[in-house]
DNA sequence: ACCACATGCTTACGGTGTAAGCATCAATTG
DNA sequence: CAATTGATGCTTACACCGTAAGCATGTGGT
């Protein structure tokens, strides 16, 4: 029997509502997201939903919250005390991040604009940050390599994803040109697409953290392991 | 006389609305953004509008798209020829970015929302890559190092302005606490407020672009100078 | 003078988020 | 077991949105 505290009539809970939101966020995209459509896909009408979530706004962040939990879950605990041992492990935080964002595209755009402050998220800050000055980073510069892991992860993979999904119309990717690119004024453009050389998303985002890590740990007060990482 | 062809009636014209559009997002935010508030704000019904672009996300593009012209409209010509000649450049390049993203807050969720794919776009990505092959890259290469740049701006960006403007309610941020967080649970984000460590979007941007430029500039061909930059 | 036509306005439709009040049922209490 | 209580979900309603369709108007070219 569900956790159904007092008079509950049915399922529906924060937590269905949450589940549900995402599922239909992966599959209809962003733009399809209506508190009426996520009702009817519950069985329930609009209305309801605003038992358990006090506006669309605060369901939004709930998922963007979700998605972090999801992303950073199975994220094995830093090895504290030994300097340097930050480096792997926000490798680890930054791919991590793009895999669970890969996997949720639809909250891409929102994980992009809403910053979470749940208590959840808070706590995963406080604890990363204690993990690298445990590694030895100062305060200033933990919050400052996070960032721009963080931050570097989001922007690539929107510009991965692309044009966030359940956009429907306007010229395709120069990925897949329709009416297709002169290659007399645009050569280089048109041997981009032609030999795909600097579209591997994949290899790209490894090394531009790589190059971000280690640039980090060569800094001044680093706490480095000197080198690079291979 | 304003360039009005055939029985034109009043002003109005794609370029006056994308200005208008520009202004009303910079003072009142994109979820202010509608075609009829844009109407009233030219002296002009919503559906004149239509007049002039074909919908509003085409209006969105533009303003994604005159922004970008607007961050690059005085990046100096790069140095073609001399190898490593386009590190400068392209943190000359990064850095209008962000500047001219931070002077238009309001597009920047559409900037990353949205790739743009206008002839003018189109042209300056032709130019970049002319540019930094002439500087000794390969294409490939050339390419990851652009959009490694731009999508770090991007993101970093978003991170920087923080809850995009326009949004009302929901948890201050934890820049400014309202409720503020119990220095017991979580006494290193306590620290990072009190502190300010790590809160400096200026520096830490210069610094991380300034890494990725040096570290793919001594990537085995990045046609490199060694050593740092400074 | 006439015409053709781009322009801007009017009206209308289906969609949105959500405020306010009502009906219903489960669990608690006697 | 019967009465009460309170959470749950439904109904209705409103203001707003993007935009399709058709009409009035005034201008420039002939």
């Amino acid at each position: 029997m569900p956790d159904r505290r007092n008079g509950a009539k049915a399922g529906l809970s924060r937590e269905r509502v949450l589940d549900a939101a995402l599922e239909y966020l992966d599959t209809y995209g962003l733009p399809a997201l209506s508190m009426r459509k996520l009702g009817a896909h519950l069985g329930v009408e609009a209305m309801s939903l605003y038992r358990h979530v006090p506006n669309k706004a605060a369901l939004l962040d709930g998922l963007v919250d979700r998605v972090m939990e999801i992303a950073f879950a199975d994220l094995e605990e830093p090895l504290a005390g030994r300097a340097g041992s930050w480096v792997p492990w926000m490798r680890q935080f930054a791919h991590a991040l793009r895999a669970a964002l890969l996997a949720h595209p639809g909250v891409l755009p929102l994980a992009a604009t809403r910053p979470v402050n749940s208590p959840q998220a808070l706590r995963m800050s406080e604890r990363r940050l204690a993990a690298m000055r445990a590694a030895g980073l100062a305060l200033g510069r933990a919050m400052d390599v996070v960032t721009v892991l963080a931050t570097f992860t989001i922007g690539h993979t929107l510009a991965e994803v692309g044009r966030t999904p359940g956009h429907d119309d306007s010229e395709p990717d120069v990925d897949q040109p329709a009416g297709d690119l002169d290659p007399a004024e645009f050569p280089n453009l048109t041997e981009v697409i032609a030999t795909r050389a600097g579209l591997d998303f994949d290899s790209r985002f490894g090394q531009a953290v790589d190059i971000l890590l280690d640039g980090y740990a060569a800094l001044p007060d680093g706490s480095a392991i000197r080198g690079p990482h291979a």
